[in-house]
DNA sequence: GATAAAAAAAGCAAGCCGGATTGTTTGCCA
DNA sequence: TGGCAAACAATCCGGCTTGCTTTTTTTATC
């Protein structure tokens, strides 16, 4: 256990980088290829991906390093190889679950855009809709389950700390190239909070009964709300 | 393993038990005052409020039974013999959970009450505010602890289910009881699901930057929604 | 019918065992 | 040497068993 100390932050940069590096140089020059690492690359991302689908399936306490590497179709042997311990694996799986959850949440909101007309209900409606189907995503999902997990885990929450700050500030990013009509960054800020706390809200409600008829009915009353919202920030009555 | 059959149930009952048969008898004869059997449930209430402790600091994943019972001041063996199995305990916490929250919600809204005079803004930010505070509790907690691991953990999901009809009801009963005002019970459970969810959305994003402000800005702009709903539900404009 | 002895049961403590899980080590292959 | 496979060692945890103490109930006797 014992932290250890040194070499910590130069340890692995130096390692022999460049001693065989002749190899497939290839497919351009970023740091991690070059070498046969890319097929590495490739196991590192069917591991992650593998991490996520047991999450969603078991929640994150009951995965087991065996059951990413059956679910990946790997060994556990070549899985100690990329990720050294399991903490390595979940600290990984933060990282990749940060870039897909911003990726996925995008597409959702990139779809109902309509940047340069003026801003319809129906939008509106949409953008509420697809943050409810946000929230259904094994993405988001899996990400609560390692938020969860967090509350109690100090190493995991120093991870999710660190991308939860621009997790927020890209979120918000979307939602105002999305909706480039609404001025007033604070009420956008705050009807984008609002909208996240009541998805997020029902999001882990899955034992509520009629979830997806009240999950309808608080699309339709956060829209009214919304609306109101911008109506009122933008000075007059018509949208 | 095997189980061993013979002996088992009178091995143990012939040991010289009362030789000395001093005793005492000095409390009064019989069932009257001791029973023990009110330590026995002083034990179990003990246990339950033990686990829930070990769930708000360490997670559900990470109690053990060891933890729980170091926790109640009792040994191992004296908790296994109130609780058969881990999950013995797991469920009793759902029922121990479900009556503790909804006392707490109950006194919690209502302190609010002034249920003979009209509805104020400020009664419903009240409300809004105590709505924040809940899940803030301990029990709050502890119960989005059984919740998120009961997703993948069928034993836990049914136990849970069977309280959450219970809590729904009791929870819009207590609602509608502090706000009895609001006749129109499509409206207030719409604006109960909202309050709702949004603390819950809030209370559950445990790592979000300004947690404090935000809820505050939040629970402002709830209040206002729920003035709203409210006035054009009673119709006309003074509240 | 009261009472003391005996039996049974309940509360409780501690140890052991098997299974599961993690991280390490050893060895193979390209 | 890096990617990988498999066996291994150590740990942890849950449940079972054993055994002791105290309380309650039954029984036998006066």
């Amino acid at each position: 256990m014992t932290a250890r100390k040194a070499g910590g932050t130069s340890g692995r940069s130096a390692i022999g980088r460049r001693a065989g590096a002749k190899s497939r140089r290839s497919a351009a020059g970023r740091v991690g290829d070059g070498w046969q690492a890319e097929k590495s690359a490739l196991t590192r991302q069917a591991i992650l991906e593998a991490a996520v689908r047991c999450f969603v399936e078991h929640g994150y306490a009951n995965t087991t390093t065996a059951m990413i590497a059956d679910e990946a179709s790997v060994s556990r042997g070549a899985m100690m190889h990329h990720f050294p311990s399991r903490s390595a694996v979940m600290n990984a799986v933060v990282g990749y679950l940060h870039v897909r959850r911003l990726n996925e949440y995008r597409t959702l909101m990139t779809d109902i855009d309509s940047p340069d007309q003026t801003l319809t209900r129906a939008a509106i409606r949409l953008s509420v809709e697809n943050a409810w189907k946000y929230v259904n995503l094994p993405s988001f999902i899996a990400y609560q389950e390692l938020l969860g997990a967090a509350r109690t885990d100090p190493e995991l929450a120093e991870a999710v700390g660190e991308v939860e700050r621009d997790f927020e500030r890209e979120f918000l990013k979307t939602v105002r190239s999305v909706f480039p009509h609404w001025k007033q960054v604070k009420s956008l800020q705050a009807a984008h909070d609002l909208v996240q706390f009541v998805m997020q809200g029902m999001g882990v409600a899955h034992r509520s009964s009629n979830r997806e008829q009240r999950a309808k009915r608080m699309i339709e009353t956060v829209t009214d709300h919304l609306e109101r919202i911008y109506v009122a920030d933008t000075g007059d009555g018509e949208l």
